[in-house]
DNA sequence: TGAGACACGTGATAC
DNA sequence: TGTATCACGTGTCTC
């Protein structure tokens, strides 16, 4: 197991079973610590709207540009309907917005709104930073880890960490789910809690943090800012309201658990400070020197304290430091937002069956079940796709055209095989039978009947669709003017409304006789059809000609 | 011709100027006329979203069902944005919306509330029934028509019937460009003309009625309903803003022109007047009885007065009154909406390359261009469910997924008709290359050559004691009558001193061409032969079947 | 009435 | 910069 959880697992069980008595979990981050300087880490409080405090403090600047080049997060605020994106590739902060249109897109928060957003947030938590920045130990004494990530989940109540990292193939959804049991969703909003007012910070995505030391000394000047609820006055109506059926009262019953085993707020503080001033007194180097290792000065001052957290272990996160990381970090990612998406819809499901009766849960029940059909449409898009010769584009026109013409190439195909393949049977038959009439001749009088001339009529097995084929086989044993009967007789068909297909004509020897037989095959274009009229007419022409 | 056009082709070409330089077709009406009592034509005024006058008048309540029941008037207002749909169906009023949907669909309002606001309308119009209505010639002189039907287009300053009626394959869309030259799409909101305030009335959907009479007498109590535009509020940014665009200014320009070539009003008033109560004055019916024959009393008083109107020939009339009318009528609509969402969706190019540069602009743009690739899309899956077997559903998961299967099934008979014709090919070489190895090494020559016919001659090595063997082959590339050619050859054959052996000829499918190959077996019985010019004989024959 | 199917306009991305 | 495609939520209709 390459996960690395940072939270000792009482915690977390605690964490967790606050959520899903909350049964909101709201918001999900995943974080992308990002090679040197991260290893320090900065946890981000939630994202705001409140673009009053856009302009950044020149006092700042150069950190800003290294930290909101070096720090991504990629958020999904459940029911706020965040989905901005963020990730890197080949080592450098690239914008990966793919596997992100998987989740729910709100329209009235754009991508551009986002980066806006995440920069004021930047900002704000380098202005935090002053107070509150933490470096965790498990980043802390691992000087040498290039690359980790984590995911958190939270709701208004409280977060977890559900932290991975590294290339391994570890199924996300799978670990979340052992920390979201199934009764995670049956849960829903019934059971009421006691409401406790006394604290009245809403909802935060570093609850983790503040858990450990974080509340100590908040600062009064931008606290307003940090702990505002995002507006949602852009956000469409039914997740308006469904956000503010979240929940909002049992933020203190889960206080002293905050608080309870962690240590002393103050020795975090001093420490952060001091990793603060670091990182600060840093020289400000362009992305690119992002690459050269820094040894953090403080590795063994915090490493040892007595943490919810558990230590990190330097030995897994070295072997992780190769090259295919952005692929796995990519899975990863999806894996992570088709667990989210699916819950997501779970939850919406969950919320719609508590409601059964409002306008606001047919709402989202139409939504949900719009979103199932387009997921299955272009699943069907993709399992066709597939089947599609390999060098075609991918877009769903495209897909389509060439679908339309591969049916039709194969159409073609097939009926040219069924065409060769009744060809060679033909002439397998024609010859086997000789060969067979051949060696059967002699014993058996079946065949060859004391009667002079045979006329068979044989209406092929497999009548194509466009009529019947049929089969004339003459036989006349002995002499005959061969030549004379068959040009009559194709004659005659000429007058017949009828394909004329293929004709095959020879003498053999038997024993005794020469048998002269003439096959020919005819296709019946659907008219009617007088048989016994058609072989009168050989008939009468075979006894013309042999007579 | 079948089309019945009831304005003279000057007044309407007139009209038609006025279209083409307001270049604002707003709106277009499209009326049925249902049977009897619908030999009254009623005209009704545009759509009016003033809820005000909702009350059905007591005195009006039975003409109001009966003519809401017959009368449907199918409105397609470009620019404001309404798509209402109404048809007959078996002869009783129905609901078609399927076509409709083609056209664009403003959400704002739903079809409930046009239904709404058609009932306003009729509830309105039977009010204004009382000064306005109309009984046309064409139809009051036409007692015996059963359908007919008609087509309107208008803008601000001016409308124009675009006639037609019957089960007839006529191509409205012909007819419409025919009255609609191109350059009426090139003739954007360049021209400024003198503005006339004096006559305020906006767009209204009968100015031919009220051009021959109409505003003779106009009720003062509705008349600031019925001339109201329709409010806009509820309709998106965009159109909105398209809908301001359009030039209101020339309403007088074409007043005089309204009112010259037309009769006196009064004449009509007095008709209309007792036609209607002619109309009132018969008994309220159920929609069954509306089947039964109604003679107007009035078929020869306003019949022969001189108008702008062509009599109405019921001649023409008489021959449609088929059971197929409700397809054609189908494909009328068809037609009118396909043509009129082509035509919009030039205007709003036009009306975007008009103004190249802001937003609302690349707005509509978008906007064009989405309807187009999602008309691309359909198509494509129209054209893929027509190649899939014919018995699968329609939608469009189904469709993606039976193609699928369908695909897999078409892979899977394809590989096993190659297995079975390799073991064919196997088996047919096997038991063949005996005896055509010892045929080939006389000579050959490459059989896929360029030629389109190829006559080979082949000695066959094994020369019997009694003769040399030739092989006459026979290829033509190309279709060919097989029969004839195969007929000549061995008649030619007939005619030379060789013993004729065996015959085959067939007709294979290569991958572009069919290929018709001859293959007769002769063999020379020692006397001397000429090669070429019995080569030259069969060429003269095939030139001569093949030409 | 309730679920499923479509079309629409819109925001956003990719080239 | 303009022109594709795509996903989304919503309104509507159908069964």
């Amino acid at each position: 197991m390459d996960s690395v959880f940072f939270m000792d697992e009482e915690a977390r069980a605690r964490f967790l079973r606050s959520l899903a008595q909350s049964a909101c979990c709201t918001y999900v981050c995943l974080w992308y610590y990002y090679p040197p300087p991260s290893n320090y880490l900065i946890f981000m409080d939630g994202l705001y709207n409140d673009q009053s405090d856009l302009q950044p403090r020149s006092s700042f600047g150069c950190l800003d540009r290294k930290f909101f080049d070096c720090y991504r997060q990629c958020v999904y605020s459940i029911d706020k309907g965040y989905v901005p994106g963020l990730a890197f590739k080949e080592g450098l902060p690239y914008l990966e917005l793919k596997e992100l249109e998987l989740l729910n897109r709100v329209s009235t928060v754009t991508q551009r709104q986002f980066y806006q957003e995440a920069r004021i947030k930047v900002r704000l938590t380098l202005i935090h930073i002053h107070q509150h920045v933490y470096i965790p130990p498990f980043i802390y004494s691992g000087s040498h880890i290039l690359w980790t990530s984590a995911a958190f989940m939270g709701c208004r109540s409280g977060e977890i960490e559900i932290g991975y990292k590294g290339p391994t193939e570890h199924n996300l959804e799978m670990e979340m789910k052992r920390w979201f049991p199934d009764d995670f969703y049956l849960q829903s909003q019934h059971k009421e809690l006691p409401p406790a007012p006394k604290q009245n910070r809403p909802s935060s995505s570093s609850s983790s943090l503040k858990s450990l030391s974080m509340c100590s000394s908040p600062s009064t000047e931008y606290s307003s800012l940090l702990f505002n609820i995002p507006s949602t006055s852009n956000m469409p109506i039914s997740l308006r309201e469904a956000s503010v059926e979240q929940p909002t009262k049992h933020k203190q019953q889960y206080h002293g658990l905050y608080q309870a085993p962690y240590p002393n707020p103050e020795s975090d503080d001093a420490a952060m400070t001091r990793a603060i001033l670091a990182v600060i007194s840093s020289p400000s180097t362009s992305s690119s020197s992002y690459q050269t290792q820094q040894n953090p000065p403080h590795q063994n001052q915090v490493s040892h304290r007595t943490s919810a957290f558990k230590s990190y272990n330097p030995v897994l996160a070295s072997k992780f430091q190769t090259k295919a990381t952005s692929l796995h970090r990519q899975s990863m990612l999806k894996q992570a937002i088709s667990f989210l998406h699916n819950m997501r819809l779970k939850k919406l499901q969950e919320q719609m069956q508590g409601t059964p009766r409002n306008s606001i849960s047919t709402q989202l029940t139409h939504m949900i079940s719009e979103r199932k059909r387009r997921e299955k449409l272009n699943e069907s898009f993709q399992a066709l796709k597939s089947l599609l010769p390999p060098g075609s584009k991918k877009d769903k026109a495209s897909v389509l055209s060439s679908t339309r013409n591969y049916l039709q190439t194969l159409k073609a195909e097939i009926s040219e095989l069924k065409q060769k393949n009744q060809l060679m049977e033909s002439r397998w038959f024609s010859s086997a039978n000789k060969e067979a009439e051949k060696e059967v001749s002699g014993s058996s009088s079946t065949c060859s009947s004391t009667a002079r001339v045979e006329i068979q009529l044989i209406q092929a097995a497999e009548s194509t669709s466009d009529g019947q084929g049929i089969d004339l086989k003459v036989s006349v044993k002995g002499d005959c003017k061969m030549l004379d009967l068959v040009i009559r007789i194709l004659e005659f068909l000429r007058k017949v409304d009828m394909e004329f297909l293929s004709v095959e004509a020879d003498t053999q020897l038997q024993q005794t006789t020469t048998l002269n037989q003439v096959i020919i095959r005819l296709n019946n274009k659907g008219s009617e059809w007088d048989e016994l009229a058609f072989r009168e007419a050989i008939a009468r022409i075979v006894a013309d000609v042999t007579r």
